[in-house]
Formats: structure tokens, C-alpha cells, sequence
RNA sequence: GGAGGGGUGGCCGAGCGGUCAAUGGCAGCAGACUGUAAAUCUGCCGACUUCGCGUCUACGAAGGUUCGAAUCCUUCCCCCUCCA
């Protein structure tokens, strides 16, 4: 295992750990902001850090699409091109063979995607995702896999985890161990704990340096993702990270760490940001909604983001009425900010025997509801 | 003075005898967004409405033709272009 992950503290089921990558640590429970194409979409690498994020999301699929992963290496790997000097871990693809269904062709050795750039063909076997993942010099690769969609007959969940079991082996073996870099493997099988438990077996069989949950939030609803995190994190080992892919919305996160997962990535904080929606202490709020017209207030007072600091709500419905490009680098701001206060409070929480304390008063504000208008 | 082109719902702009309360776009009012084909997408957008239809008022104004007119005819009002 080259990637060391130490569990600092628990409480309950929550884990407070720290990851040591080639490049830098990452204190868990842990929020990646998803960085696809070699950027936080609206943000400066400067930016995102301080918002407090030890970590980013990059996309084997998109960069290997544009520029390519074989350019990323020459020009030195994806954290000097992006100007990203922290850790990164690379997604392996894996979501893309679902989301984009009409565009690509599975079999049993990978999946041939058409490019929607510019229509040309492009092959990933868990292999050339391992390979591109090295060459983007993620910390941390993720097996190639299947999202699987949902609603999903069983039969089809249980031949999709399998598959990706069987990439999970084959990427093991392509993956060159060094220190400072981990190879996580992905739980499958949908809402069907039997299915979950032959993949944590399979993958724990395997050996992985983390373990992440896959083929969640794909429309399931909170209850059935926690039901199923409820039966699959105790059988995923201890003494390793425990990633939940895709998630999520606050509660969502709250809920899951509640449950044991340790690394969250999630597009919400900057899509959401991007198209008018801030995520606040007491729920959500529509920055494009005429109500902010004339609000001088910050979206929240107690929030320490320089959209918060420095800007109005009705500010903030301005840019965004009139689409100038600081609205949504802002809202992203804004939003990213506010993951990270969750991940401090969570961490913060858990270190002092108060989660479930935190977790009340997090329930709580969040049920209140926006600050009434003025 | 002469010749020609126009006036359509908040704006721009299609339609040129019925299937038109009237294509589109913008503006406006909301909603969605979960390992990013996303600075994207969806719904509503004359009035009333039991929100399902329906009813009413509507395509510069007034008349007329027609079973039926935003669409055809007459007159009037206004705008634009070109020539004097």
C-alpha cells in the first residue's frame, strides 16, 4: 500500500483520517471539487485552495479527448499544467459509460466512445484508463468501471458489477505502485445488497489502497443511497479510504459520512453555482429569483467567501441577470466555500466527540429555511 | 409633389382566407441540476378561469366582401426608403 491512510478519530460510524499523497496530505472526511477538464470550472487553482480543498477531481476521459493524456505528460503532468500543485485524483472514465450511453459501445474487454467534439473513436480498456491515469500523474486512479444506471433489473446489475470486477482485477495488474500513489477500487450493484456484497468482496479480494461506493445518486433518492451505504461500507476494510462517487448535496454528505465514507466529489457546488443557485447554513437559494432584486444583504452573513464578504444578494442577481461571468465565478466561490465549512465542521465534530450534536444543529438550520425577505 | 415599402401580443419578428390566442427569438416568472457532452436544460408567459376545457377581447382605425379575415377590398391615420 503506497498511499497511507491514518485513522485520527471516530465517532460512531464517522471517520476522521488523513491521506498522505505524493502531493500533499488530505484530512477526511474530505470534498473534491470536480475539476474535469483540468480546471475548476469559473475558479483559479489559487482559489479553490483556499477555499480549504486539499484535493481535485480531474477526468481521464475529457483530457484524454482534449488535449490528450499523452500531451498532459509531456508538458509535465496535469498538476503543473493546471498550475494544481496539491493532489488529484482522476476519475477513470467510468461515469462516461453511462452518461453518455448514446455515444459509446461496451464489450467485454472496454468501451469505444464516440468523441461528441468531433465524432472520432476513442477506445478505453481498464488498462489505456490505468495508463492514462499514470500519465496524468493523478495520486489517485480509479478502476475502470461501469456506472451503472438506475432503475436497473437485477439481472443487469449483477452482469455490469461483474464486469467491472473483472476490470477492477485487470487494472490492478496495470497499475505501477509508487509512493505517494493509490489505485481505488469500485464497489457495484446497484440497490441490491447481495450484489454490493459480492463486489466488496471481489474488490477487497483484489486489494486496493481505497474503496470507493459507485452507482449512487443516479436517481435511486437520499433513502435508498443511505440504505445501501448502510450495507456496504462495514464490509469495505477498516483501515482505508472509503469514497462516495458523485455525492452529493449537503445532507447527502452529512448522511453518508454519518455512515462511514471518508472522500466525496460532486459537480453540484460549481454546476449549481454556475447556473444561479447558492448552497447556504439554512438551505438553497435561486440568485436569478426577482426576490433578491433589491436585497443588500449577503447570501449568508456568517459565511466567509468573497461573494459573501464583499456582495450583495441583489449584486448577485444583477450579474447573474445580466450573465456577466463574475456571477457564476462567484456563486462557485461561494458554493465551494460552503462544502468546505460542512468537511471542517464534520471533521472538526468527529475529532470532538460532537457529531452527533453537529449533526442536530446542521439539521436544524437547514430546516429553517432562508432568511425571510427584507 | 412623385414612386415604393410598412404598421402583428412588453420588444424584435413570422404568418398573408379556415387547422391562429397567432411560429421563432428576446425580455419576464418559476423549476431542475449528484464520479460535468452543462455559463446547461425544462415549464409558464393576452384576460378571466373549477387551470381541463372553456369563455371573452385581440394583428394601426373605421367600414366592406365572405359561411369564415391578422390575411382580400375601400377610406382614413401613422412610419420608413428613394426621386424631385
Amino acid at each position: 500500500m503506497s498511499l497511507s491512510f491514518e485513522l485520527l478519530a471516530t465517532d460512531g460510524l464517522a471517520r476522521r483520517g488523513r491521506i498522505a499523497t505524493a502531493h500533499g496530505t488530505v484530512e477526511t472526511p474530505a470534498f473534491m471539487p470536480v475539476g474535469t477538464a483540468g480546471t475548476v470550472k469559473a475558479m483559479m487553482p489559487q482559489s479553490v485552495a483556499e477555499t480549504g480543498a486539499e484535493i481535485v477531481l480531474g477526468n481521464t476521459y475529457h483530457l484524454m479527448l482534449r488535449p490528450g493524456a499523452e500531451r498532459v505528460a509531456a508538458l509535465g503532468g496535469l498538476h503543473k499544467f493546471m498550475n494544481w500543485p496539491r493532489a488529484i485524483l482522476t476519475d477513470s472514465g467510468g461515469f462516461q459509460v453511462m452518461s453518455l450511453k448514446e455515444l459509446r459501445k461496451i464489450d467485454r474487454d472496454g468501451v469505444t466512445f464516440r468523441s461528441p467534439i468531433d465524432g472520432i473513436q476513442h477506445r478505453l480498456t481498464p488498462e489505456r484508463s490505468i495508463q492514462i491515469q499514470h500519465l496524468l500523474d493523478a495520486d489517485i486512479t480509479m478502476s475502470f468501471d461501469e456506472c451503472t444506471p438506475w432503475p436497473v433489473e437485477k439481472e443487469d446489475a449483477a452482469r455490469s458489477m461483474r464486469l467491472s470486477m473483472d476490470w477492477a482485477g485487470r487494472g490492478k495488474h496495470a497499475f505501477v505502485d509508487r509512493p505517494g500513489y493509490g489505485l481505488f477500487g469500485i464497489v457495484q450493484g446497484s440497490t441490491f445488497p447481495d450484489l454490493r456484497e459480492e463486489s466488496a468482496k471481489a474488490l477487497t479480494a483484489i486489494g486496493f489502497d481505497g474503496y470507493a461506493v459507485g452507482g449512487l445518486a443516479v436517481g435511486e433518492g437520499q433513502e435508498l443511497m443511505f440504505q445501501t451505504l448502510e450495507t456496504t461500507v462495514p464490509l469495505l476494510p477498516a483501515d482505508r479510504p472509503r469514497y462516495l462517487m458523485g455525492v452529493g448535496r449537503p445532507s447527502d454528505i452529512v448522511g453518508a459520512v454519518r455512515r462511514g465514507i471518508d472522500m466525496f466529489d460532486c459537480v453540484m457546488p460549481t454546476r449549481a453555482g454556475r447556473t444561479a443557485q447558492a448552497f447556504t447554513r439554512r438551505g438553497e437559494l435561486n440568485l436569478r429569483n426577482a426576490r433578491h432584486r433589491d436585497d443588500p444583504r449577503p447570501i449568508d452573513e456568517r459565511c466567509g467567501c468573497p461573494a459573501c464578504r464583499h456582495h450583495s444578494r441583489a449584486y448577485l442577481h444583477h450579474l447573474i441577470r445580466s450573465e456577466e461571468i463574475l456571477g457564476p465565478m462567484l456563486l462557485t466561490w461561494h458554493n465551494l466555500h460552503y462544502y468546505q465549512d460542512i468537511m471542517r465542521g464534520l471533521r472538526a465534530a468527529i475529532e470532538t466527540q460532537s457529531f452527533g450534536h453537529w449533526i442536530a444543529a446542521f439539521e436544524q438550520e437547514q430546516g429553517r429555511g432562508d432568511l425571510p425577505p427584507l
